[in-house]
DNA sequence: GGCCCCTGCTAAAACCATTTAGCAAATGCT
DNA sequence: AGCATTTGCTAAATGGTTTTAGCAGGGGCC
């Protein structure tokens, strides 16, 4: 049953030439000086006999494998991560190269031993990705290949993909102005300590600078700005619970979806309409946006094109730029239409 | 600075052996005659010039790579196909595998290029993984390695993980009664036609099941069942509604957690308190259920835990043996407490 | 005819590890 | 002492591809 693969020698064998020529046809070498009749004898050989080349053959000679790796720190723990690995598994498949998936969980060690499990199989790249955007440890090992850092940043790899949440957050504040609610709005989520931008990502104080310059230059302030450290469903809701206490805000600006969700439920319990009462504007595009009534209008994280283009520089060569990818607008019902 | 990568020969001549010998040492042979002496000296001058084997020559030899495949229709479009993935990545990290990561989107064409790929890089097994359970097509080609079924079924490969839906089916039903709701139970997203299994997954009938035979089994009926195609927020909201219109339930069975958040929506806007006045219990654990207030009682898929058993399955050999994963019960406030 | 160049192809080395077959010396046995 | 066995090691083949170096033959040129 285990009927050997067919090699190269198989294909020369059947075309009766040498595996020089069939190689040489085979990868399609552009200068070389073989005849049009060997061209199809090879090629159809080839085909006959469904060569498939051997790869790590191939990798040995060559030092490379049409592979690359994904190296991040947690694949599952936010739903965001499928967007990455998605949009990267696509740019690999249309390079024609495979992809291996290596989580580290963000150990020193474990991520050593991804890099060198990557390297050790030749890989032609090296992707870090991280599932919040941050400064990411990137292991001291001599790292030969192209290597692009995916919502993520390094000292060492200057080649990053990133979400432009400076824009993001501009974007976010025009909606809410252009949607005419602009007095008496609260920022949900705002943390002083983290914009000062010690504890939590780079990217996200971009997001904070993004909304407080384009407030600025509309003569806008905020109501209130409420703080919280973990950005989930529960302080949403305490949050605009408690800011309940003090007044119905016209609208809120919240940081995240799962914020703005927390949030819809305290106003749901307060009797409250959404957007007639209260207006709501959030970032990520979190599964959940689309699902609450009425719908969660929200700058969202655009993950699979980040992940794609993160691939697309490893391919770059030399004139690989550093990408800010551009947040989509999803607009729904959590914004009064603009009259 | 390219410096050249340490290969077996540097390692045996700092050892002052032969490459045979240094071979031999560092992948453990069992009942070599090397002396004590020349192992010390093998291992040594290896750590001290950092080898590390070049992967693409041990397989070429050997025909094993230390990489198994993971080969799915959707990595992204469920939030559950990273728990599938994570569980993978984990048990091929324990076995000291790189795992490769192929999508088809379930499309032949690519189906046949995925394994390809796969198998020209003498991946030492395949996992073919569906996002919903279900008979998997599994491409005609020559597999020459072992394969797995996750959370899927294939006539050509008998060895399978998938959940016990139908204890987790009887579970439901039996969490239900203990809370003290047995009269005026609902059951929402029953579909005749899926139940035939026309349509939609064998684990699914499976859970029908379950739930069909522990309520036979105590006598009890639901008060009505309700249909719907796809298993969205939307469509559990609209179904609960109407059914308002008929009269409060005591209780509502829902076939997924996505259900049971558009059923949450219209119950709280018809004014009714969970668990007092309806209570609920779904299927999935999805992220979502432990966002609701009251959080969401479920009945979680082990992802997992099933990707992590996909791959020991791999490596079992002879005594594997399909695999039915128990589903967890996660208990939160959607169920008032037994008294 | 002698020389050079071009055309069309191939032999053989290289990549790096594993593995088979076997050699030389030491030891054991009678 | 003489022979067989064990011990401790190595030479060389092997896997499948790419690539360097070069060969044979034909034609052009003077």
């Amino acid at each position: 049953m285990p009927k050997k693969r067919v090699t190269l020698a198989d294909v020369a064998r059947l075309a009766g030439l040498s595996t020089t020529a069939a190689s040489m046809i085979l990868t399609g070498r552009p200068d070389t000086r073989l005849s049009a009749d060997a061209h199809a004898k090879v090629h159809e050989a080839a085909t006959t006999l469904g060569y498939r080349p051997n790869v790590a053959a191939r990798a040995l000679r060559t030092d490379k494998s049409r592979s690359i790796a994904f190296i991040s720190d947690y694949v599952a723990t936010t739903r965001f991560a499928s967007g990455l690995i998605r949009g990267a598994l696509a740019g690999a498949e249309d390079a024609k190269h495979v992809m291996l998936v290596l989580e580290t969980g963000g150990e020193p060690a474990r991520e050593i031993q991804a890099v060198e499990a990557a390297l050790d199989r030749q890989v032609d790249g090296l992707i870090f990705a991280a599932m919040r955007a941050r400064e990411v440890f990137v292991p001291d090992i001599a790292i030969n290949v192209p290597t692009v850092m995916l919502n993520s940043t390094s000292a060492r790899f200057p080649l990053s993909v990133l979400p432009d949440e400076y824009e993001g957050g501009r974007t976010a504040v025009r909606l809410l102005v252009e949607a005419g609610v602009s007095e008496s709005v609260v920022l949900v989520g705002h943390n002083a300590e983290e914009e000062a931008g010690l504890f939590r990502s780079e990217s996200i104080s971009r997001r904070f600078a993004g909304i407080r310059d384009e407030m600025g230059a509309r003569g806008l302030r905020f109501d209130a700005e409420l703080s919280c450290w973990n950005w989930e469903p529960d302080q949403g809701y305490a949050l605009t619970k408690a800011q309940l206490q003090k007044g119905t805000p016209r609208g809120l600006l919240c940081l995240n979806d799962r914020l703005a969700f927390g949030a819809y439920q305290a106003l749901t319990e307060a009797g409250l309409a959404i957007p007639d009462d209260v207006a709501l504007v959030s970032f990520d595009n979190d599964e959940l946006a689309s699902y609450l009534r009425p719908g969660l209008t929200t700058i969202g994280l655009p993950h699979q094109e980040m992940g794609r283009r993160a691939v697309n520089l490893l391919f770059a060569g030399q004139k690989a730029k550093p990408q800010m990818v551009p947040m989509p607008t999803l607009i729904r019902g959590s914004l009064p239409a603009a009259h």
